[in-house]
RNA sequence: CGGGGAAUAGUUCAGAUGGCUAGAACGCUGCGUUUGGGACGCAGAGGUCGCAGGUUCAAGUCCUGUUUCCCCGACCA
C-alpha cells in the first residue's frame, strides 16, 4: 500500500491521474492556476457520483434547479461574515466587451464597456439563490422550501492541488428554508448524515463526522457540520460540509413567511454540498501502486474481458470472449471486451490496472482447454480460475465483494489510525509522525488552544465527535466536548 | 505574499567550467513479425533551447531584466 500523497511526484502520480485529468493550457508557456481538464473516463466517474447523490437527494424531497455563474457585487455583500470569508478568493467581472487594438494587430479589453456594478463569479451560491428565494417564500404553505444545484464554482485560491484545491471545481450544493429552528436543525443533520451514507454505500469510504470548531466553520453560517475523510498518508480530507444558517441570511435577503397565525417571520435555512474533491478522496483512499482502485458502483468500466490469442486460434478465443461478455452483460452493465489486435495481453492488463476496473476476466488458449476463465479482482489483485457456466453470477457476487471488502479496509484504516489520547506528548507524536491520522481529544473550545495545537504539530479541530467530561489536551481546562483531530489537506 | 527549485521534442529529462550541425528514453507515424504481465526489428516525423536585451569570433551554456511553472508555508471545500 502506497502512503505517497495525491499530489506527489512520482510514477504513480501519472498512474493515478492521467486517465482522469489533465492540465489546462490556457495561454502560451502557461497553465492557468489550478484549473484541470476532466477527460472522459474521470468524467464517467463523476457521472456515476451524480446520479448515485440524486437519488439520495431526491429522497430527502429536494429538487434540482439551476441559478446563474455571476452575482451582482451588491447581493454578496449583504451578509458580512460571508462577505468577510470570500472577498479574498472572488473572480471578479468588470468588463463586457472587448476591441481591437489601435495597430489592429491585437485585442484588448475595451475600457468603455465598463459594468456600472461588479459581478462576482459564484463562490457559492448563498446570496444569488437567496434573492429570488425571498420571492418565492411569502407563506408557511411555500415551506420548507428544497433546491439542490449541480454548478461549477470558482474560489482563487492561493494554493492549489488537483481535485483536493482548484480554482475551478464542479459541486452539488443543496440549499433548504423552513419554519422553525428545529426544523432546519434537523435538516442540517439529515444531509449530513446523507453524505456519511453515501460515502459509506457509494464510495466505499468510512468517515468521521460531527460539528465543526467556530474557527472552522462556513462564512455566514450559525454551525459548521463537517464529513471526515481518513487517507492512506494519514491525513484528513474534508470531504462534505453542512451548514446551519439559523436567519442569518434571510435577515439579510428578505426570506419572510406568514405562518398560520398570520405573524410574520424570518425563515430558517440550511446549506450543504460536497464537491469533485470526493473524487480525491476515492482515488486517495482506495488507490495502489498499480494505479487507481474504484469501488465497483461508480467504476465507468466495471468488467474488461480480455482476449488472449495466437493466429492459429484467434477467431476461437474471440467467439468465446464475446459469448462471455454477452453473458455477463444480461446482468452487470458496463463491461468492455479489449479486442484491440496487436497490443500484447500485458500491456492490456496494465492499462485497466492503471484505470481501477474491479475486475478483469482473462480469456486464452490455456483456459479454453479447461472451460474456464482467469479472473482477477483490482481490489487485492487476486487472480482466480472459474468456470464459464458460472461465471453471471460470480461476477455480479464478486462486484459487491469487492465494494464491500473497499469499505471494510476503509473502516479498519479509519479505526487503527484514530486514538484517544489525553497527553499532549502524545498528541503531538503521533500528529508529526509519519502515519499521522485522527487523534481524538478533549478541547475546551478557545481559539488559544487550537492556534497552540496548530502551531506545534499543523493539527487542527475536525469535529466534534463526542461529549463527556475531560481536560482540555492543550491547556488542562474541564471540557464537556471531545474533538477530532487531524492535518488536514 | 515569503522561502526554495526549475523552464531544452508530445511527455520525462541529459546537455561540468562557452565550440551544437542540440541528444536520450518513452510516446507518435509507416512496413513486417508478434499477443498468458507494460512486444521486437527496420524506416521516419518531431526543437527559432520561456521571452527581451547584453558580453563574445562563437551562447542551450555567462550577465541583466522579465514571464511562467513546481515544491514548502500563510489562505481555504
Amino acid at each position: 500500500m502506497s502512503n505517497k500523497g495525491i499530489t506527489s511526484r512520482s510514477e504513480n502520480y501519472s498512474a493515478w491521474y492521467l486517465d482522469i485529468i489533465d492540465r489546462a493550457q490556457l495561454a502560451e508557456n502557461s497553465s492557468v492556476k489550478g484549473c484541470m481538464v476532466i477527460k472522459p473516463y474521470g468524467y464517467a466517474i463523476w457521472e456515476n457520483i451524480q446520479r448515485e447523490l440524486n437519488i439520495r437527494i431526491k429522497k430527502m424531497g429536494v429538487e434540482n434547479a439551476y441559478f446563474p455563474l455571476f452575482i451582482p457585487l451588491s447581493f454578496f455583500a449583504k451578509e458580512a461574515s460571508h462577505v468577510k470569508g470570500f472577498a479574498k478568493e472572488c473572480a471578479v467581472v468588470t468588463h463586457y466587451r472587448l476591441k481591437e487594438t489601435d495597430d489592429g494587430k491585437g485585442i484588448e479589453v475595451d475600457q468603455s464597456a465598463k459594468l456600472e456594478e461588479e459581478l462576482i463569479v459564484r463562490p457559492t451560491s448563498e446570496t444569488i439563490m437567496y434573492d429570488t428565494f425571498s420571492r418565492w417564500v411569502t407563506s408557511w404553505r411555500d415551506l420548507p422550501l428544497k433546491i439542490n444545484q449541480w454548478a461549477n464554482i470558482v474560489r482563487w485560491e492561493k494554493r492549489t492541488r488537483p481535485f483536493l484545491r482548484t480554482t475551478e471545481f464542479l459541486w452539488q450544493e443543496g440549499h433548504t428554508v423552513h419554519m422553525s429552528q428545529e426544523e432546519s436543525e434537523k435538516q442540517v443533520k439529515e444531509a449530513l448524515d446523507m453524505y456519511m451514507t453515501f460515502a459509506r454505500e457509494v464510495l466505499a469510504l468510512e468517515t468521521s463526522g460531527g460539528k465543526k470548531s467556530e474557527s472552522e466553520k462556513f462564512a455566514g453560517a450559525v454551525d459548521t457540520y463537517g464529513v471526515e475523510a481518513l487517507m492512506q498518508d494519514g491525513k484528513a480530507l474534508q470531504f462534505g460540509t453542512s451548514h446551519d444558517l439559523g436567519q442569518n441570511f434571510a435577515k439579510v435577503f428578505g426570506i419572510k413567511y406568514t405562518d398560520s397565525q398570520g405573524k410574520v417571520d424570518y425563515a430558517w435555512q440550511t446549506s450543504w454540498g460536497v464537491s469533485t474533491r470526493m473524487m480525491g478522496a476515492v482515488i486517495m483512499s482506495h488507490s495502489d501502486d498499480l494505479g487507481l482502485v474504484l469501488p465497483p458502483i461508480i467504476a465507468p468500466i466495471k468488467v474488461v474481458v480480455i482476449p488472449i490469442y495466437s493466429q492459429e486460434n484467434r477467431d476461437e478465443v474471440m467467439k468465446i470472449a464475446k459469448d462471455i461478455v454477452a453473458q455477463i452483460e444480461a446482468k452487470v452493465s458496463d463491461v468492455k471486451l479489449d479486442d484491440r489486435e496487436y497490443i500484447s495481453a500485458g500491456f492490456k492488463f496494465n492499462e485497466w490496472e492503471k484505470k481501477g476496473v474491479p475486475i478483469r476476466i482473462e480469456i486464452g488458449g490455456r483456459d479454453i482447454q479447461k472451460g474456464t476463465v482467469t479472473v482477477v479482482r483490482r481490489d487485492s489483485n487476486e487472480k482466480s480460475e472459474s468456470s464459464i457456466d458460472s461465471l453471471t453470477t460470480e461476477i455480479s457476487m464478486l462486484l459487491s465483494d469487492i465494494q464491500q471488502n473497499l469499505l471494510k479496509r476503509s473502516k479498519e484504516r479509519l479505526e487503527k489510525n484514530t486514538h484517544t489520547v489525553d497527553n499532549y506528548e502524545e498528541f503531538k507524536n503521533i500528529l508529526k509522525s509519519k502515519d499521522k491520522g485522527f487523534v481524538k481529544s478533549y478541547w475546551c473550545g478557545n481559539k488559544e488552544c487550537e492556534d497552540g495545537i496548530k502551531y506545534d504539530s499543523k493539527a487542527t479541530t475536525r469535529c466534534r465527535v463526542g461529549s463527556g467530561s475531560g481536560k482540555c489536551i492543550y491547556c488542562g481546562k474541564e471540557s464537556d466536548s471531545q474533538w477530532l483531530f487531524g492535518v488536514a489537506y
